[in-house]
DNA sequence: CATCCGACAGACC
DNA sequence: GGTCTGTCGGATG
């Protein structure tokens, strides 16, 4: 179909609209061969049937065909077309309404069309086919799609604990009713009610959850007719114009509309098997009520417009993601009317638009809401963000899927982690978390749903510039390059300079990211602070790094940056300690260990992509590596994918540490001190393999252990159970530590 | 002026 | 080609 696409397009002018429309009624035309939707004449015999030599006459032929699929069988109209047109039924639904410029046809591409025309189009399944299809013409989404494309087993990830579920609970319900004419009443109400839910996406692409949702519809339906003993009804209450789409790519739209189409055809082929009551797939009616709009520039009420309050809409959907450094301008400009009236919101990310503009929607109503979004926005400095004023529009989170990674049909290891949360105004009880651990999914039913997505209070970590806690050392991110790698040296490149230029070697340090701290790898750095660019300029090797510097810095688009490229010499930021030692912690590290690894490091070290504690004591050491600290750094902090991101502002200087008196602190000093002692009696054990939970050495695991012990006493006598209660301690600790600062 | 993030990126087996 | 785990510099507040 790509190749047709390409062919098309390639020997003619048109404009997209009408290649999409285009494009989509082939498509349709192809499916109706294949599934008897055409009875009584074929699609393809009348393409197959037109002479080679006389393509030139085909796009008349196309056309006469289109206007003929558009007229009412009754209509007079249709005398004026040949009979072998007229025999092709009425098909309506908007599909062949617009009067479209068909396309010229060579040889090459009608010979394209009539491969496509083999293809077997019955066994498409339209929740999937729409993302491959798209995937398939468009060149510029070819890359990008298939990462957005939602699988149908996450899908129900969203649609099951939003409505489906309970639906079916109803139904079962209502099932083990002995009073039969109770019984069908409350069926009949049962059906009436599926009748009039409205299920809307408002980013929908080609429509996938619209598509899964009618469907799983259209299954409890039947479930629900065979339930029945009289008064059994004959036709399908549900109807494609109770699904409402928006979304900003006209191909999408069209693809949506027609696997509409498309899904309402299958299913009236399973009614008719199941119950026995054909069901007329022609004139199509309305497919759903997509439109090709910017979601985030519309009023959704003129889309989805209620009748009252109670209605049911449920608004589902896997709308983009776009951090910060990923986003168009057109996008930031979107995010900028969703987010009109606060103070900040440029650090959310794009998805969260869709999580305020449904809340706004479903607020003080009936409506639900369930969408995908990166777990970025519930970890991290967005948390405070985006969900304390969705809180204050008095909704709860009623049911969430904890993160778990993005499988698509691309790669089986997404780029990303996802979480699913639903919002509702009703506040229920029990609330559910979802937790998928491998192939096992795990069910907690709880109290209230912390924006971290944890069971615990609508409290929320925000940014602080320094510590909460008095008497404690500040914390600094480490220094910045901006270089494109010129200031660095690997071990071979140290070794080559020594013999051939030793007179920069006195400038040269050791650099310590995460990396090195946690492997043990050697990495030095040209370190020119207090030197002279002049003087650095006279030794050509040098010189031309800090040329290549010079050029990297004026192609930044960072003003900062580029203004900066009069001191290529230098890091962009330098905040390196002068003397003594300071603790290091990495960040990014990985989720598995136990304990984040953190180190001392002397200031001759030059520390990068991490965070340093300058002058910090064994008891600060102590306190970081602790269990407690730790479980507090895994709910709050953000994450890349799932791995932990030490931070200063969300974590350090928010975590309440314990107060102490002199003995109490020389206790936990010996004990950090044991640890350190501990770990240099295996020297040729790097930090990621001591922390490694596979490799961990047993007294290490045991030093920390005692350590974890001596440090949760400060805060309490009795021992805590397990990660959450000691996270809910601090919460709570924190609550009250940030209201006496008020 | 300092920090957080990445519908990732790149190394390693 | 999976699997594992952290670079780097822009945008932001």
């Amino acid at each position: 179909m790509g190749r047709l696409f390409d062919a098309i397009s390639s020997s003619n002018q048109l404009e997209n609209h009408t290649m999409n429309v285009f494009l989509t009624r082939l498509l349709f035309c192809f499916f109706a061969d294949d599934t008897n939707i055409f009875p009584k004449q074929s699609f393809s015999q009348l393409i197959k049937n037109h002479n080679i030599h006389n393509l030139e006459s085909l796009p008349k032929l196309l056309s006469d065909f289109f206007t003929i699929l558009n007229l009412e069988e009754s209509s007079s109209e249709r005398a004026k077309y040949p009979a072998h047109l007229t025999t092709f039924p009425y098909v309506n639904g908007g599909l062949f309404a617009e009067v479209l410029d068909v396309p010229n046809f060579t040889p090459r591409t009608y010979r394209i069309l009539l491969d496509c025309i083999d293809l077997d189009w019955s066994e498409i399944n339209p929740d999937i086919f729409g993302s491959m299809f798209q995937a398939g013409i468009n060149p510029e989404q070819r890359s990008t799609l298939g990462q957005h494309y939602t699988s149908v087993k996450n899908i129900m990830k969203v649609i099951q604990p939003l409505f489906l579920d309970k639906l079916y609970e109803e139904l079962e319900k209502i099932k083990l009713l002995k009073d039969i004419k109770e019984k069908n009443k409350r069926l009949s109400a049962l059906l009436q009610r599926i009748s009039e839910i409205k299920i809307f996406d408002p980013a929908c692409g080609s429509g996938n959850f619209l598509i899964i949702a009618y469907k799983e519809l259209r299954k409890l339906e039947i479930e629900i007719m065979k339930a029945m003993s009289e008064n059994l009804s004959m036709f399908s209450h549900i109807h494609l114009d109770q699904f409402y789409g928006l979304e900003i790519d006209d191909f999408a739209c069209e693809i949506a509309r027609l696997s509409m189409w498309l899904a309402e055809h299958q299913m009236n082929m399973l009614f008719e098997k199941e119950l026995n009551f054909y069901q007329p797939t022609l004139p199509l009616k309305n497919s759903g009520r997509i439109h090709c709009r910017n979601s985030l520039r519309e009023n959704w009420l003129v889309f989805v417009p209620r009748q009252s309050a109670d209605d049911e809409v449920y608004i589902i959907g896997n709308p983009p993601f776009g951090g910060t450094n990923n986003r168009t301008a057109e996008q930031s400009k979107d995010m900028g009317q969703v987010f009109s009236g606060f103070r900040i919101f440029k650090s959310l990310d794009y998805v969260t638009s869709w999580f305020w503009k449904g809340a706004n929607y479903i607020k003080d109503s009936n409506a639900k809401l369930a969408l995908v979004a990166t777990n970025s926005i519930c970890q991290g400095e967005q948390v405070a963000v985006l969900w304390k004023p969705i809180f204050n529009l008095g909704l709860s989170i009623h049911f969430a899927y904890q993160a778990f990674i993005w499988a698509n049909n691309a790669r089986d290891q997404a780029a990303v982690h996802t979480v699913i949360i639903a919002l509702s105004a009703e506040n229920f009880y029990p609330k559910f978390i979802f937790k998928e651990k491998g192939d096992e999914l795990f069910l907690t039913k709880v109290k209230n749903i912390s924006p971290y997505l944890f069971e615990g209070s609508n409290l929320f970590i925000e940014n602080r510039l320094t510590p909460l806690s008095s008497n404690v050392s500040k914390i600094y991110l480490s220094n910045v390059p901006r270089d494109n790698n010129n200031l660095f040296l690997e071990k071979e490149e140290f070794d080559y300079l020594s013999k051939i230029e030793p007179r920069v070697i006195k400038y040269v340090r050791r650099v310590i990211g995460g990396d090195e701290l946690l492997n043990s790898r050697l990495r030095y750095c040209f370190w020119f602070k207090d030197e002279s660019l002049d003087e650095l300029n006279r030794i050509p090797i040098v010189r031309e790094k800090l040329e290549k510097i010079k050029e990297f810095r004026l192609s930044s688009t960072r003003e900062g940056t580029v203004s900066q490229f009069t001191t290529p010499h230098l890091f962009s930021e330098i905040r390196q300690p002068e003397k003594g030692n300071y603790i290091l912690i990495p960040s990014p590290s990985s989720e598995r260990r136990p304990y984040i690894p953190i180190d001392f490091l002397d200031s001759q070290i030059i520390a990068i992509n991490s965070f340093m504690i300058p002058n910090a004591t064994l008891f600060e050491f102590g306190i970081i590596t602790s269990e407690i600290h730790n479980d507090f750094v895994r709910v709050v902090t953000g994450r890349l994918e799932s791995r932990l991101r030490y931070s200063a502002k969300v974590v350090y200087n928010n975590f309440p540490f314990p107060e102490v008196d002199d003995i109490q602190k020389a206790h936990i000093e010996q004990l950090a001190e044991d640890i350190l002692l501990t770990r240099a009696d295996y020297p040729a054990m790097t930090l990621a393999q001591l922390y490694n939970p596979e490799t961990m050495p047993e007294p290490l695991k045991q030093a920390h252990q005692t350590l974890d012990r001596a440090v949760e006493k400060l805060y309490r006598d009795k021992p805590f159970s397990d990660a959450a209660e000691r996270v809910a301690f601090l919460f709570q600790r924190y609550e009250e530590l940030t209201k006496k600062a008020v």
